[in-house]
DNA sequence: GTCTATAAGTGGATAGAC
DNA sequence: GTCTATCCACTTATAGAC
């Protein structure tokens, strides 16, 4: 990966990101060097500070463009009018973009602490405002009378983990496709929620 | 904390694993530095190298011991006969035994990638005695034509996610009791499995 | 059993040359 | 925009005094 002199303003600054992503999903914030970035990107250390301030900087930003994606993502999409249909679209979506950015995913549960109290806030704020989705499907559901819940609450909290769990266990190629374990997870959230 | 010369074999052992778990459970095992824990014990740094070889198998010591801990619970219950009750059992069981070592349970899940290949082999070897007891209830439930899981497997996978979760959220003093807590996911999970 | 001192190395971040 | 060189604080772990 090691490069001569250059200018590449246009693509080092994805690529540092992109570098950091993977480091810091498979070794952790604390255990990940700049120094090793800059390898991965094949640029010196020195470098990677054109680009971000420092290194917390890269971190809020990595998980923060994620968060943003993921409620992008829930915009773009049109509710169904019932209830049921919504939650089963919401547990499909859920389950299909946690698996396709894993490293993301894993950043942004398990770094939280590694946020300054400031960025901290602003992180669990969009992930409240993602959460508050599927707590207003479930909230439509009891209204419609199509859902029994004990509180809503506490059933998008469990919903949630539960869903996001596919990605501590699911691979590609195993005894399963991903479409298969959608599937049986709608089964479980629809199960659970039925009147 | 500071504390003068003096010999404390019996009790800085245990000083050392409990200012550990704490630390790692709030900055992360690589954020914390030995000279961090010898300071909370009140002990210079070396002291530590008396009790334990090194900073892995301090941490390695931890998740085992977390995790022979359950494990021992586990053994001590008698099952009930029918596997409705004691499923009943496992999901009041392990919202309460993780409530009640949120620090050893963060710790199990979050550093796993901090272990050699070795130690986490042998961890996640522990960890699958646990799940498959529940796979084990599930399967009778199947058996007794009580449940109606569409794969036992991932099911376990989904309902130990969702009971774990509780952690996340859950505080002593808020609008919920942990009794009350425990009796909405039994009815989720009951539901999530039911015929 | 704990201390002090130290080895040998790495950390984030900056300065100035090109 | 990237490089090299550097600052200095901090890291794990060990040696030897007490």
């Amino acid at each position: 990966m090691a490069r001569t002199q250059g200018s590449h303003s246009d693509i080092t600054g994805p690529r540092i990101r992109e570098a950091a992503l993977r480091l810091f999903a498979r070794q952790g914030y604390a255990a990940v060097s700049m120094r090793q970035i800059a390898a991965e990107v094949g640029v010196q250390a020195g470098a990677l500070y054109n680009y971000i301030p420092d290194k917390q900087s890269l971190l809020f930003g990595l998980m923060k463009g994620h968060l943003d994606e993921l409620l992008a993502a829930r915009a773009a999409v049109v509710p169904a009018d019932n209830a049921v249909d919504r939650l089963e679209e919401f547990t499909r979506f859920h389950i299909r973009f946690h698996h396709d950015r894993p490293d993301a995913v894993f950043i942004a549960y398990m770094e939280l602490r590694n946020l300054t109290p400031e960025n901290f806030a602003r992180i669990e704020s969009l992930r409240r405002q993602y959460e508050n989705e599927l707590e207003d499907i479930l909230r439509q559901g009891v209204t419609e009378g199509v859902f029994d819940v004990p509180d809503t609450k506490v059933a998008t909290m469990a919903l949630i983990a539960m869903l996001t769990g596919v990605n501590t266990w699911f691979r590609e190629g195993g005894r399963l496709s991903l479409p298969e374990v959608e599937t049986i997870y709608w089964t479980m959230v629809r199960k659970s929620v039925a009147r």
